[in-house]
RNA sequence: CGGGGCAUGGCUCAGUUUGGUAGAGCACCUGGCUUGGGACCAGGGGGUCGCAGGUUCGAAUCCUGCUGCUCCGACCA
């Protein structure tokens, strides 16, 4: 390809528009437009990438054993009334009806349209196990659709369904998947993590995250400093933490004026925050007061929390909801609250000895809290938040934080959608039995703007060798020389023949224009062909990623290309 | 949905406070000159100032309503 032929419009001045740094790049690179709220047109440079993760994500696919079909986007609700995600999806769907009113949706997932599809055909054990993934559009009418690709409202996504006769085929599928998807990313470029993370609405289905670090991401996971365990914060299992044993002392009540906060009131009463009992109220979708308690120098985990009380949504409780159920915002206590409301108290909390926890009274704390002996009737649950320097829950070593883009998510279904759409086959023994699925996501275009988030300098991005648009930029330096733009022609003929994956960038632009856009675009390797490269048989290879350059004669410079691919 | 901000040529923005009929830089076209990190000179094309009403002799500017975009929050198989 010749950059004069090429449609990629570069900008010189990032869009306003732009807050995340792949967007940015993408708008500037001229590999996006934006047509409307979280939907984009991808330009030939993107589609490009697009198409390199796709072909990777196919390769690995089909060596584990699955076969791509092709979906339709739009489905009928019946279907989605049947599993009731007609309802449950609710606005985040998108919505249309035909001429005779006959209402559908555009697909935000495959479960219903997949397991319809298999229930009719599938009916022996034999047929199993079975592994299907097609890669397409994907519509959610997210409720802030943000940060370019990231959060689109159309996105590309592969999603692969497995199907097998029992639990252990289905571990089995996912051991499979979950070792292409590490593939995957790998043969991406890309540094990642699998972590552990909660199964949300979904419940308690088995599944990993994909999540490819990077400080801009939206989810928050620790890991390990000694083991390979990774989590999501919001999975994160801890365990009490026991600080040494005390006697109990007798509780106390103390006059504690003004001190709403934990903070004010470990330093009114001079103590480590470590020995207080926070308190952080919610109301679940009843409006009913649920009351948290985490040690002072914890926070609530709202997802744990969420399980444990099995709230459909929980949020800070307001004033009069505390009121009403007999609190006192700003000096709660597991005491002296109305029966009915849910009291649930960390793990750790009760492990605590002769601590401060609010009295329920205004200007009021108890000192000398023991909880094992003086909380009645409350829910004793895993809830905190695992911060930096906690034990691993696998091997105790401290764990450490970072930030990451979920790309990726393999998860255990079970027959939840096999039973609500009486997809079953008869095994071995002629027995009916329910088809047991496991679902396999990848954000493809997220996957693309994850690379760049990950990969980039003030200059632009820097894209893996694997995925990048073109490999190598072939760049004449003077374009008035005709000697330079034969001796580059030439060099671009050799690579294209060579099969490496070449752009010429053949306008008739000042080198500092050209050296500009290669930068912004990222190609990985650059090659320079200047006054040197005709007369001293000087060819510059440079590279993107570090900026370290080789010079080489024409009679090596493509044995030095294909080993510099490699590396990088 | 709650709370901010923005909407003027393809891009970045000025002009709005104090109403007088639209401007800069970049990009684009023509010519010249230049060619190792986003050159320069000259000439040129392109905008119903988001939409709809209203006030006024006159509205990008003031008023009302709407729409779109964006940020924070809630949400996120």
């Amino acid at each position: 390809m010749r950059t004069t032929q090429l449609y990629a419009p570069t900008l010189r001045q990032t869009p306003a528009e732009a807050e995340v740094v792949s967007h940015q790049l993408m708008l500037r690179a001229g590999m996006i437009r934006k047509a409307a709220g979280g939907v984009y047109t991808y330009l030939p440079l993107a589609w490009r990438v697009l198409r390199k993760i796709e072909h990777i994500i196919r390769e690995e696919m089909d060596a584990a054993d699955s076969q791509e079909l092709a979906m339709p986007i739009m489905q009928p609700a019946e279907l989605w009334q049947e599993t009731g995600r007609w309802d449950i999806f609710g606005e985040e769907m998108f919505r249309l009806q035909d001429r005779h009113g006959r209402q559908f949706c555009l697909g935000p997932t495959h479960e219903e349209m997949i397991t319809s599809l298999v229930c009719n055909e599938v009916r022996s054990y034999r047929q199993l196990p079975l592994r299907l993934y097609q890669i397409q559009n994907k519509y959610r009418d997210e409720i802030r659709p943000r940060f370019g690709l990231m959060r689109g409202r159309e996105f590309i996504m592969k999603d692969l369904y497995s199907f097998d006769k029992d639990e252990a085929g289905l571990d089995v599928s996912y051991k499979k998947m979950y070792d292409a998807y590490t593939n995957i990313f790998t043969r991406c470029g890309l540094a990642f993590r699998p972590v552990e993370a909660d199964g949300g609405a979904i419940g308690g289905g088995h599944t990993h995250e994909f999540t490819v670090l990077a400080d801009s991401g939206e989810s928050e996971i620790v890991y390990c400093s000694a083991c390979d365990y990774a989590a999501n914060v919001e999975k994160a299992e801890l365990s009490a933490l026991v600080p040494a044993a005390e006697e109990m002392q007798e509780m106390t009540m103390v006059e504690t004026p003004g001190t709403k906060t934990i903070e004010a009131v470990a330093q009114l009463l001079a103590l480590d925050v470590a020995r207080t009992i926070k308190a952080v109220a919610f109301q679940n979708e009843k409006d009913e007061l649920i009351c948290a308690f985490v040690r002072g120098d914890h926070e609530v985990n709202d997802v744990k929390l969420q399980n444990v009380v099995a709230a459909t949504a929980l949020r800070m409780a307001e004033d009069p909801v505390i009121t009403a159920a007999g609190g006192v915002a700003g000096f709660m206590s597991p005491i002296g609250l109305h029966k009915e409301v849910k009291v649930v108290v960390d793990l750790s909390v009760m492990e605590m000895h002769n601590a401060v926890a609010g009295a329920n009274q205004v200007d009021r704390h108890y000192k000398n809290v023991n909880p094992q002996r003086d909380f009645k009737d409350v829910i004793v649950a895993d809830i905190r938040l695992m911060k930096a320097g906690d034990p691993c829950p696998h091997c105790g070593a401290a764990v450490k934080m970072t930030r990451g883009i979920e790309a990726g998510q393999v998860f255990k279904l079970g027959t939840k959608y096999s039973e609500a759409l009486h997809a079953t086959f008869l095994d071995e023994n002629g027995r009916e039995k329910p088809l047991v699925m496991g679902c396999y996501g990848i954000g493809v275009s997220r996957t693309m703007a994850a690379a760049i988030e990950q990969h980039n300098d003030e200059d632009g991005i820097i894209w893996p060798a694997a995925i990048a648009p073109y490999e190598v930029v072939v760049v004449p330096v003077n374009a008035k020389n005709d000697e330079q733009l034969q001796l580059a022609e030439e060099i671009y003929r050799e690579l294209k023949a060579a099969r490496v994956d070449v752009l010429l960038d053949d306008r008739k632009e000042r080198a500092g224009v050209k050296f500009k856009d290669a930068d912004l675009i990222g190609y990985p390797l650059r090659i320079t062909v200047g006054p040197k490269a005709v007369e001293e048989d000087a060819i510059e290879l440079k590279v993107r990623r570090n900026g370290e350059v080789k010079v080489c004669g024409k009679s090596e410079y493509l044995g030095q290309v294909t080993a510099l691919l490699k590396e990088i």
